[in-house]
DNA sequence: TCTACCGGTATACAACAGTATACCGGTTAC
DNA sequence: GTAACCGGTATACTGTTGTATACCGGTAGA
């Protein structure tokens, strides 16, 4: 892994990094992803699990989850019908990123604090 | 580095990676740092190679990155006062994130498009 | 029949991010 | 003196994002 920055990035590096950034921007869409890891796959269920969110920004994310392919909508033809919501292999490729902003988001609390 | 979703992220990590989100998020944040280290070091300099940035934006995105020590701002008293922004040791620690959203940007162009 | 849960949608609004356009005082080059 | 460059700031606006609040039809249980 480099541990400088590109020097010779070019605009299509740019765009990947735009779209890779697009793709997580939204303020819920991170929580959402790690609720569903956690277990919590209908609705209603991501709904309690992240306190705050309003059922209009939940389904608008997942939407957008569902669109980028991070997320999958089942739906299963009981009587009621049942709808569960999985993260998909393909997000968890999402995993390195996750771990890197995560130890970047620490070093960098302790970089601004002095 | 791991491969799969964090399963047991806390609420603490959380807060990290929308940290990390936070100091990157702005639509030109990311190419003023690369203008910076292709060797834009002047305030004019920097608006000439983002062709549609406005000074209010640059000047704006510039002060939030040197709030987060990713940029610093250099005063040369000479006469007429020289101005250059240049990078940190600090913001090459930024690499790695950035190669992996370029990677990630990539492969998901490719898993979008079918 | 009444209440509660499910998976959401509708409407209206507030807050924030970004844009457009003009301008500032100081310096140097003609 | 006047034009152009430097490093920006001021004001007003638009557009996007997120919030608040209420509500929907369908199903199940008492």
């Amino acid at each position: 892994m480099p541990r400088t920055l590109p020097k010779h990035a070019t605009a299509e590096d740019m765009k990947y990094v735009q779209d890779t950034l697009y793709v997580i921007s939204g303020k819920w869409k991170m929580m959402i992803i790690l609720a569903i890891c956690a277990g919590n796959n209908r609705f209603k269920e991501i709904q309690r699990a992240i306190p705050d969110i309003t059922p209009r920004m939940l389904s608008k994310e997942l939407k957008e989850l569902e669109q980028n392919k991070l997320v999958v909508r089942k739906v299963y033809d009981e009587s009621p019908v049942l709808i569960e919501y999985g993260t998909t292999p393909y997000c968890k490729s999402f995993g390195a990123i996750i771990h890197e902003m995560i130890r970047w988001g620490k070093e960098h609390r302790k970089i601004i604090k002095r």
